[in-house]
DNA sequence: AAAATAGTGTCTGTCAGACAGTATATC
DNA sequence: GATATACTGTCTGACAGACACTATTTT
């Protein structure tokens, strides 16, 4: 490393104390995202099973916020980066061990937990539909799968002198059918222009049935995922199986992004990132798809 | 917010010893950026001066790393979130309050910092080159603006398998020439291709004159601001002056991004975010330049 | 006139959006 | 044959890369 610490150095560092200084608690929060299929026995045959977008919610056995529903994670230890953190909680809690994982944010804000000072860095993870395993339910410790929707209920414009801003309002609604449990909040995006470039900051205006600033975090998580999924395609691929169909995937991005797709455009922009498979669907009520796996040559920068 | 605690809750909280857990320091690190004309009276009278791109760093006055150069910083304060601290550090080093600032990783790793368990949140600032004004230096504080090179010395293409892997080694130099002061480290980017998303580690090679892992920490907001300058050029504008020349602007893209640009098509890409001034530059022993000013317009989504 | 920088016109290929159309399983 | 989904061809306009070219000031 080219630096050697002088005895003095060492003298200073045997001496320092670092519990002199306040310091927060670190815990890391992980907004985890899968795609499952919805079920209903009385669905036309002929017709698919719409997806779900789904997300990982952990009912809170003890105070505080005890019985609403909290991202999976935990306290960071001494010894281990927020990353090691983040791919332990996930192991525990879903047997998940090769899942997407990336932080986006460090939630600081003051207030965020009743608990004292509480800095939370926030993963978004994606997982294989397939692959994991939720951690057997217990009194204190319920997972569930909750469908996440997110619409734009308002948007505002407001220009005063120099200054301009522009206000998303979004409500965002996870849904548990089995449980017969929705959580809603909705919160407040603002960005402001100054100059050149933009301050965004969000505000939670309510929150029904989500811990801490979870809702938040959750909001974040999502426009992290579609932002990504705008900007280049490969990312949407961590929530699928090993083998898919272009509609599934056309399907999922539409999901995520919130729109619909053109399927000639979309089949257009995917096609180098897919190979074809010898397989097909098959008894679906009309003319099957065929099954595609990544291309692993595509993703190598 | 939907969410009242109950009376049980309150008692909870009231008995509730947040210091029972082991918890890091938080600190913020700040890779501040300014565009500087190098000074060089000896130069032809008809040839521009060339601008520099400068990190500020701070000679550090005690231990550890005592006598090394660290980013600008500092303690995260109970009550305040880490953006915070962040501007108020900015502001009391440089007295600089409009800058653009994000944050852009919480560098965690263990053994990061000798004193002990410190994480830090680092962030990205641009300057305008008018508007800084650096706090006074005395016995423990000498704040100084660094010409930033980066150069690619080495990649490699590993491929075991499934698995690939693109190596990047990174040779980077802080040159202050009034201090003919050189800090140069070298830092390895390993990008472990996994299926078909990449996981980035970083690995410090050797750092000469930089205390702790900040040789890393730069690297990393220079690759951040490159990234950011290619998919839109808007945040070089920060870097900028009221006023400014497209040639100007040019330089300062191609030292961001490390390689020319073809004249033509970045004065077509940047024509939009621009209004042409009535004011020109004048006695520069050439064809006087046109002032430009930022398209407010432009930039609102 | 020479030097140095400032600035423009246009060809080309790629790619995204839009839309019209054809194909093929099951019942 | 009706239904539902699967899949393709092609026009268009926007835009980035490349390169050849002209313009203007100072000494």
């Amino acid at each position: 490393m080219g630096y050697t610490a002088s005895p003095e150095e060492l003298e200073f560092l045997k001496n320092y104390d670092i519990r002199q200084y306040d310091r927060p608690s670190l815990t890391v929060d992980i907004a985890m995202f899968a795609i499952r299929a919805e079920e209903d026995p009385e669905r036309d045959y002929r017709k698919d099973p719409p997806l779900e977008l789904s997300l990982l919610m952990i009912r809170r056995g003890s105070f505080p916020y005890k019985d609403c529903w909290a991202l999976p994670g935990g306290f960071a230890k001494p010894g281990e980066s927020t990353a090691d953190t983040a791919r332990r909680e996930l192991q525990e809690e879903t047997s998940v061990d090769n899942a997407y994982l990336r932080s986006f944010d460090l939630f600081s804000r003051a207030g965020r937990d009743p608990r004292g000072w509480i800095v939370s860095e926030a993963f978004l993870a994606l997982v294989d539909a397939k692959d994991y395993r939720l951690r057997a339910g217990t009194d204190a410790w319920d997972a569930r799968w909750f469908r996440i929707g997110l619409t734009v209920t308002d948007t505002k414009k407001e220009i005063s002198g120099e200054q301009i801003s522009l206000t998303n309002e979004y409500a965002l609604t996870l849904t548990n059918t089995a449980l017969d449990t929705v959580l809603t909040a909705r919160v407040r995006e603002k960005k402001l222009f100054d100059r050149h470039h933009e301050a965004v900051s969000y505000e939670i205006l309510s929150s029904e049935g989500f811990a801490f600033d979870h809702a938040e975090i959750i909001l974040r998580a999502f426009l992290t995922l579609r932002r990504q999924t705008e900007q280049e395609g490969r990312i949407a691929f961590d929530l699928m199986p090993e083998t898919f169909t272009l509609n599934m995937l056309q399907e999922v991005h539409e999901m995520i992004l919130g729109r619909k797709l053109l399927t000639p455009n979309f089949r257009r922009k995917m096609a180098p990132m897919v190979i074809e498979t010898e397989e097909s669907l098959s008894g679906v009520g009309h003319r099957p798809a065929k099954l595609y796996r990544r291309n692993p040559e595509a993703f190598y920068v």
